[in-house]
Formats: structure tokens, C-alpha cells, sequence
DNA sequence: TTTTAGTAATACTGTACAGTACGGTTTAGT
DNA sequence: ACTAAACCGTACTGTACAGTATTACTAAAA
């Protein structure tokens, strides 16, 4: 007898996350996906019961692919200020990203109505969070940092890289910006934070 | 003969935009809008040739009633570090308020295909920076900041405001923060970007 | 009073799409 | 070869809604 494939699994999900981010959730139709695919509906149907549980399906696998490399790129060996910049300029451009943005655009558009807002934060931003804590808190371990509440210093960096774009690629005004405006970007940033949390006794120049 | 009255236009918008606060801009149906209202759908079809154009007209109106409060509370003569904390915990009041939030969902949502995002951003955020970036430059000119573009630490200020909440707002992971709560997250963003942009010399505690 | 634009109520058109049904077909395990 | 599950193609059901059309009613202006 047959089994039902791995791989046509991530077929349809490949398929589905194409035209979930050129038409949103609620204007995709599922039969322009299995259309994709190259299946029937049916088919479809027996993968995902839903048109909602296909799209949480493709969030997550999103989330898990986009968020996955930038997480343990920081490195405690490295001189503070570089190793900030280089996170921040991958950071910004991740989030600067077209296809991310759409996502973006989705989730957020979803979110009063259902609890994929809260998946994709679980699955993106949070586990970002608890990285960038950490490397902080042992930053300040190490005195390179003021003895601060890491949680807040890692909400402070972050909402500091994305102060110049965010707006603006998400409302549609930016779209990808260059390489060399995101690293000037994020060495505007990480200059106002290595400031903000600088040790005592620093004179500012 | 009879006139189309400001106020009945008004009283669709208001409608609409109850509707629209509820269901988001797909969901929304025209037929409970002018049900709603109390008149018939032609009615509506008179003042508003198309569902996308009253969105449009509910959207301006909200950015317009919502920032306009924000607009000129910087005061020059205030002590600066008040003066800041107080505008920022009525930024952070104003952009976690569930209202609001839903509106932004709504206009992010639909950003990907059309123009809502960019009139939403040039009615809203855009006005308020160039506010902030004004304040900051006269700051600066009078020694109180150090010497930076005014652009960017508008930007930086804001996103430092942004930053502990504006995830768990937008997912839905948090609603309705406590007024202390939100003066607490001022004051912190504030501090932060006071030490990013103190004048040189200025030793750290 | 007589126009005339505005309004109401409601029915209708056309379309689009989620999800199902079903008969025939392919594939793999036994 | 046999068989059971997965698959295809396609047609179908039911529903929901944007936008229009019709007809009759109402209020203000001439």
C-alpha cells in the first residue's frame, strides 16, 4: 500500500507559503495551492484539514527557517561593539527581508482574529529574545556592559535596530534597502546602545 | 431639495469603523456597515463609491484624531528627562491601546496590496517624527543633547519606546498595559536614550 | 405646491471560494 | 498478482458578499 509522503508534505507547503505571501491569508484560495502543487484538492484536504491549519503550518516553518540563523551568532570572544554590529546589520536585514515582511504583514494582519499571533511570536521573536538576554547578561558578567535587567537591555537593542526601518518597510515605503544603509544602521544603533549601557565611570567623548 | 449632510457622513464613518475594528477590512461586510447605520447599502455606495475607499476615509480620520493629540506636548521649557518620560508614556499609552492596535493590524494587513500603508504612515508616525526630530534638534542646539542628526535619534527615541511592548502588543500576547507599567517602560527608554545622547564630557554613574 | 435630490427597503446579479463527493487510477507492500 | 491506501480530476454544494437595480417615500427648496 501507500504512505503519505514527507516530502509531499513540504511540497504543498511550499507551494501554499508562494501563494500565502502574494495573496495574504484570506485572499489565497486553496485551490490555486493544490493547482500548485499539482494535485487534487482532496489531496489537499488529507495533508491539512483546514485552510487555517495550512497557513499555521507554513508560519512555523517559516518562523523555525528565517529565525534559525540568526540565533548563537553572537560570540562572547569577540571585541563588544563588532559583534553587536555584525548581529544587528543580519538582524535588520533579515527584517528588511521582502518575503519576511509579507509574512510579517500576514501574521500580524491575522492576529485579532486567532491565535497565530502568538505562534509566530513563540516561535520568532521570543526565542530571538531569550538569546540576545542572554549574551547581554553575561556581557554585564563580564563588566563590558552596566549591571542592568538583560530582558529590557535586549528589548532596548532590538527596538533600537529596527528604529530607522521598521516603519517603513512594513507600511511600504522602503523596500530592501542596500547593504551599506542597513550596516550604517546598525552601527547608528549599536553606538546609541553601547552608550545607553555603558559601565560607570566611562567620560563621554 | 435635500442635501448630503457632514453628519451623516460622519455616522457612517463611525460605523464603519466599528466594523472595521471588529472583523478587519476582508471580514468586513458593507451590507452590516449600512445595517448598522440604519440606511440602505445605496446610501452608503453614495457617500462611498467602494469598500476600499471608505476604509481609506475611516483610516485618515483615525490617524488623524489619534496623533493630533501627541502633536506639541514636547515642551522646550519643561526639563528634559521629564519632559520626555511624560510624552513617551502617553506614546506608549496611545500605541498599546487595543484600538489602536487592531486599527494597525488592519492597515498592516493590507499594506502588501495597496496604498492604505503609506497614506496610514504619512497621516501618523511620518507627522509625529518630523515633531520629534524638531524637538530633538533644538535640544541639541541648546546643548542639552549632544551634536547628532535629529532624524535619527528621533527614530532611536521612538523605537526605544517601542521596544518592550510593541511585539506583545501586535501578537496578542499583551493588552492593555497598566498605566504604571507603561510610565515604568518610559522612564527605562528614556534613560537609555538620555545616556546614548548626552553631551560630550558627561561622566557615566 | 411642485419639484428634485436624498433615502429606505429589499431583492437581485455575479462571482468567488471553502470544503465535499465520487469514480477512476496509480503505487507499494504482501 | 492481489489489495489497500493514496491520489487525480472534476464536478458539486452551500454560502457569503460586493455592488446594482427598483420602487416607493421624504424632506427641503423653488
Amino acid at each position: 500500500m501507500r504512505t503519505k509522503s514527507e516530502s509531499r508534505r513540504n511540497t504543498i507547503l511550499d507551494a501554499a507559503f508562494q501563494v500565502f505571501l502574494e495573496n495574504g491569508f484570506s485572499a489565497a484560495s486553496m485551490s490555486e495551492i493544490s493547482a500548485r502543487v499539482g494535485g487534487s484538492k482532496a489531496t489537499l484536504y488529507s495533508y491539512f484539514a483546514s485552510k487555517e491549519e495550512l497557513f499555521v503550518a507554513v508560519i512555523h516553518q517559516f518562523a523555525d527557517d528565517q529565525f534559525a540563523e540568526l540565533l548563537g551568532m553572537l560570540d562572547l570572544q569577540a571585541d563588544l561593539a563588532v559583534a553587536l554590529e555584525e548581529f544587528g546589520a543580519c538582524f535588520i536585514k533579515l527584517v528588511s527581508h521582502p518575503d519576511l515582511i509579507r509574512m510579517y504583514r500576514n501574521v500580524v494582519g491575522e492576529s485579532s482574529h486567532s491565535e497565530i499571533g502568538r505562534m509566530f511570536y513563540a516561535r520568532g521573536p521570543q526565542e530571538l529574545h531569550k538569546e540576545v538576554s542572554l549574551f547581554l547578561q553575561q556581557c554585564m558578567a563580564q563588566g563590558k556592559l552596566r549591571q542592568a535587567d538583560s530582558h529590557i537591555a535586549a528589548q532596548h537593542l532590538v527596538g533600537l535596530l529596527y528604529a530607522e526601518m521598521r516603519d517603513a518597510t512594513l507600511f511600504g515605503i522602503l523596500e530592501n534597502p542596500a547593504e551599506t544603509a542597513i550596516q550604517a544602521a546598525s552601527q547608528r544603533a549599536i553606538e546609541v546602545f553601547l552608550r545607553g549601557y555603558a559601565v560607570p565611570g566611562t567620560v563621554i567623548t
